[in-house]
DNA sequence: GCCCTTTCTTGAATGAGTCAAGACAGCCGT
DNA sequence: ACGGCTGTCTTGACTCATTCAAGAAAGGGC
């Protein structure tokens, strides 16, 4: 994997102090794909056990602000956040279990930011879902006698909108 | 406007029972393009002054784990709904005030569904959402004099995840 | 180093959405 | 038509991710 970005340096540059926190942050999401609040809070703290998640909230909400970090959020899951790469990749998320994964744009330009009638509005960004089933799930769900009691335990959990 | 669509059967077609509470959120969904919960409860209760928001809940939840009606819920705004009508249109969403618009799918098929690399996943739709300024919102932050002392009055209020 | 300002800690509040148990009402069979 | 079975609705309490508020702590320009 290549060495992480310059973040203090994206940080100055966002005019945002330099914080422990903020980097640890940051280098959480780069840790952790797709992560959400609790675990980033939990990977965080691994480095700085006396974080609170208050600091965490407000790390994601500022990183998310100044275009560093990106939040995703699928239909009733709870909030997911990613460093924001600068390419334009889009997301695949399994209606099963929850997973999440990168797809790159899919024609290989940008078309998809064009909408076919703009009604006015001025767009800057297009965000894709595909929504289906992960390999794994629809491995699960094809055998009719593959025997799955509890497909989905952590989807149930998650359910917090 | 087109006289509404058979909705007792669309019920009965999909298994579920024809109950008054669904049909009134059904002609709610209808009559509010992209409402929220709560925008639903309250046409709703315009006809029957009587139904819980536990009914409400239950009804938008089943219908559209039915298909009948479609959730859409932008980063970080609560749970909208609307009917699904079939057709394969997507969203604009303005940052500033959180209105929704519908779109006709960007390049009149359905390409937006082929994702450059499925990554073993079986997709089954594509979601896609614009996002940018309305054309009020985009008027309002164009000109420098334009005072505009509350530009996003609601969208604060609805920060609810 | 100092001071100003931003950020973090602490702790409590908010509120959309969920759970549970009993009352009620579609709908099927007779 | 009517009764009963079963799926829905009402009622009311609860969950928990996220936010709010106030004071303490720590960046960073001078």
């Amino acid at each position: 994997m290549t060495s992480s970005p310059d973040f203090p340096q994206m940080l100055r540059d966002a005019g945002l102090r330099v914080t422990r926190q903020r980097l640890a942050v940051m280098d959480a999401l780069v840790e952790l794909a797709h992560a959400d609040t609790e675990s980033v809070i939990g990977v965080v703290r691994r480095d700085l056990p006396e974080v609170s998640h208050q600091a965490v909230y407000d790390s994601l909400r500022t990183l998310t602000a100044a275009g560093l970090a990106r939040r995703i959020q699928p239909n009733g899951s709870l909030a997911r956040y990613e460093v924001r790469v600068g390419d334009n990749h889009h997301h695949l998320v399994c209606r099963s279990c929850g997973e999440i994964t990168d797809v790159d744009c899919a024609v290989g330009e940008i078309p998809c930011l064009t909408a076919s009638d703009d009604h006015g509005y001025v767009i800057d960004e297009a965000e894709v879902i595909y929504w289906g089933l992960c390999p794994a799930c629809s491995a699960d769900s094809a055998g009719p006698e593959t025997n799955h009691p509890d497909p989905t335990p952590r989807q149930e959990k998650q359910r917090r909108v």
